[in-house]
DNA sequence: AGGAAGATCTACT
DNA sequence: GTAGATCTTCCTA
């Protein structure tokens, strides 16, 4: 099993979010363990970027966003928890989204986390996985690099990805003109296609 | 106190 | 596939 450190993501989110693609997130509850392999991820910029939680300077609740990379960092959206993972050049701002996963272990874990019919609604969206592996803000904080923590990446057994697809990013109110958004394509997990 | 925020669910056509 | 209600923080007035 290998972790991924933290030089890598100590990079562009952008670059950061693509190559999240098939990696897998391991979310330890207890004894128990869930996974999934993250199928599509976002990139998100720091003062220049209007969609970012960093847009307007360092805050108490975003403060996350420019310290040190490899960290959950988590807000709610419309009742959801948002999972993101911060991700940054040195010294630069920025984190990486994470909107879709592909339930992988402990997927009747995951049924009794979110009470819906379809296997494909489990984790198909930036709200929903969060709540089928559990993730609240008392994951805030957290550093996924490290072998013993509750969440972490680790690389894919084998990582044969189809095709990497990009557009631009879902339910922001002002985007940059660069494609953010990054996903597999054709996975059955997507958020949307 | 009021409103905005990277969303989701439900109930329709 | 679209429209509307509702979800919980945290910020700004």
């Amino acid at each position: 099993m290998h972790i991924l450190q933290s030089l890598f993501y100590e990079r562009d989110p952008a670059l950061v979010a693509k190559d999240l693609l098939g990696k897998i997130l391991i979310r330890k509850l207890g004894l128990k363990v869930l996974s999934g392999k993250i199928v599509e991820a976002e990139a998100y910029y720091g003062s220049e970027d209007p969609a970012s939680r960093a847009y307007k300077g360092i805050k108490n609740y975003n403060r996350l966003m420019f310290m040190d990379v490899g960290r959950i960092f988590i807000y709610m959206v419309h009742g959801n928890w948002l999972l993101n993972i911060v991700a940054h050049p040195k010294d630069g701002v920025g984190a990486v989204l994470i909107r879709a996963v592909e339930p992988v272990k402990g997927i009747e874990i995951m049924r009794r986390n979110r009470n819906v019919g379809r296997l494909r609604d489990l984790t198909n969206g930036p709200g929903k996985l969060t709540e089928a592996l559990a993730i609240t803000k008392e994951l805030k904080g957290i550093d996924v690099t490290r072998r013993n923590g509750h969440l972490l990446v680790i690389k894919g057994e084998k990582e044969e990805i189809s095709e990497i697809c990009s557009s631009h990013r879902i339910g922001v109110k002002a985007d940059l003109p660069q494609p953010l958004r990054f996903f597999i394509k054709g996975n059955g997990f997507l958020s949307r296609s």
